[in-house]
DNA sequence: AACTGCCTGTGAAACGTTTAACCTCCCTCG
DNA sequence: CGAGGGAGGTTAAACGTTTCACAGGCAGTT
């Protein structure tokens, strides 16, 4: 437990020191080079090379009273969204905030009675400038205390409470769904299953209501039936697959609210005899990397991944900077990829 | 552009108006409580409740020289790991950090041109204590900065350059294909194609010789027209199961050393009208959640990857906190799972 | 009564930056 | 020739902690 100090590198002192000079000149040479003289400014910037200097990060932290840090938190172990996503998610993520000049900070709220404290430690002390929230929820207590905290936040997916509206990204539902049902009333089905989220997940909101327009839409009637809910695995829509298939008469088509569901539903029906896409169509969500590879090729609504966390760290950033915000609501549309399971 | 200061919450000096006494009584109250007497602590850790404070983790950082962060770089977009690999380790990386009261900071390198130039940031800003390298490479340059810098690093994979040894979390390769190729061999198997990593990989090299022992131990030639390598894609193994399959005799049986390539190598066969696992017999390795639901479902060689997670931060916190390490070195043991693929 | 030691509190330095304020030349211009 | 001003440098304060050194009071011991 000595918790030894790291030993650090050359400080600014060392450099000016080398270079004969004060430190406030050190300084300039980096952030204001205009104000020295060339010659001094290369006889700096030289000795700094040779010392391998870098400013500390912390010290100017320290000052600035800005860490050029984006906070996220995940909830432990249990998945966050489904797996394959996540890595482009914080693909894009990362790639922006890099781009920006921000680094991104990853936290573990150890179990989800301990979410909140965790989103407490990580904004009063100081660590980050701004949050990410992702995967918002109808009663969403960690937007109740960012908002509360006036801590800059940007969200993936849309907010229940209508009352103070923060930037957020998120990827139309509704239409998604819509696209899909579509897409199967198109190929002459009339009895079509809804997969969903857990309702307490915001996204799953929006996705019953493209559900439900698109049936009324198309003057098909409304069965309860054919509406399940599971957890966003394979084992999931494993179950809910088959709760589907109780229905009298059973659905001739399913739309999943996520690929892995999706995944579930198909070796469900697979399991009963079933034959995809013939005996039952399956329409995932998400359009994972995995999907044009598995068998059948799975047809589902692309999310534009990515692009999504691409653009939370736009807007945050932004925010941070103090940078005004045209648009601070990003609604991308999806998209759906045709393939061989509908 | 404005940069604005963030609005900070209270300091320390506001607990201590608040309590009426000095800063240095505040710090104690926290940090060494038995110092004071009850009662002036109580009213200290009161005043703080109230105003909501939280000590600054920069300021604290700027005291002690420590950040309580480890640093983790990704190369951006290209995958790092097969994708849901990632989000386990991240998983396990997280949560054990979480424990041990660190945090995670993710970076990645815009490309893998600046990837060093990333590294060099990180370490000499002083932003994180330690550093977290995954994917070692057999010529590592980044791990040759580390070591050279004397930065605290912990590795996933095994080092290429035998000079300055340094902690590392590995899975034994070796073992894992001779596991996939011994079962292979007990089902009659004789002609065993192997679809290897990128042989930059130091994991690549362990699981060659994994194959070529295993085949030298069951008395099988080396026929250098079963082995070929491929990206750590679908596409790589697909296109890598094709090669293999122009053999003469074709091989009966294929170990591919990902399961996103043992998946495309699945689907070339599919694609060559030939039946998994009866007309050619696949193994994967990784053990993704997937795995088990792909149809036929995928029978791999299972890395602990979670496990590998904690591993690696243990390793490392224990060697920022100066703690006597026993075993620098784990090495987990891979556990074949069979289902239907072989 | 004086010394010792503990208990409880305060003062101040230090961590490494940035930047406002200031100081000194030296040049220019009325 | 003196005032004004820019160029090029330095000094010092500030950011929010932690912790060492010190001080006063009080109790117990010679």
């Amino acid at each position: 437990m000595s918790r030894r100090k790291r030993n650090t590198g050359p400080t600014i002192r060392d450099v000016a020191e080398q270079a004969g000079v004060s430190i406030a000149a050190v300084s300039y040479a980096f952030n204001n080079p205009s104000r020295l003289s060339s010659e001094t400014r290369d006889r700096i910037l030289q000795a700094a090379e040779a010392l391998g200097y870098r400013p500390s990060a912390i010290a100017q932290s320290m000052r600035s009273q800005r860490t050029y840090t984006l906070g996220l938190i995940l909830r432990s172990r249990r998945r966050q969204l489904s797996d394959p996503f996540f890595r482009l998610l914080v693909a894009g993520l990362a790639d922006q905030a890099s781009l920006a000049g921000y680094y991104l900070l990853l936290a573990t709220a150890i179990d989800e009675h301990h979410e909140l404290e965790t989103y407490e430690d990580l904004v009063r002390s100081n660590r980050v400038d701004g949050m990410i929230v992702v995967d918002t929820r109808t009663q969403d207590t960690r937007l109740d205390f960012l908002r509360q905290a006036g801590f800059p936040f940007v969200t993936f997916g849309r907010s229940g409470s209508a009352n103070g509206d923060h930037p957020w990204v998120d990827v139309d539902g509704e239409v998604g769904i819509r696209l899909a049902v579509d897409h199967l009333v198109s190929r002459g089905h009339r009895r079509i299953g809804f997969i969903g989220l857990p309702t307490t997940l915001m996204c799953e909101r929006h996705r019953r209501a493209g559900y439900e327009k698109a049936l009324w839409a198309h003057n098909l009637p409304m069965d309860p039936t054919l509406i399940v809910e599971g957890e966003v695995t394979e084992e999931g829509g494993h179950r809910a697959m088959l709760r589907l298939l109780e229905a009298t008469p059973p659905p001739t088509a399913v739309v999943a609210c996520s690929d892995v569901m999706a995944i579930g539903a198909i070796n469900a029906a697979h399991a009963r005899g079933l034959h995809v896409p013939d005996d039952v169509a399956v329409v995932g969500f998400d359009d994972v990397p995995i999907a044009p590879h598995l068998r059948p090729a799975l047809t589902t609504v692309h999310q534009p991944i990515y692009r999504v966390g691409e653009c939370v760290v736009d807007l945050l950033v932004r925010t941070l900077e103090g940078e005004p915000i045209e648009n601070p609501h990003v609604l991308l549309k999806p998209s759906l990829v045709i393939r061989e399971s509908a």
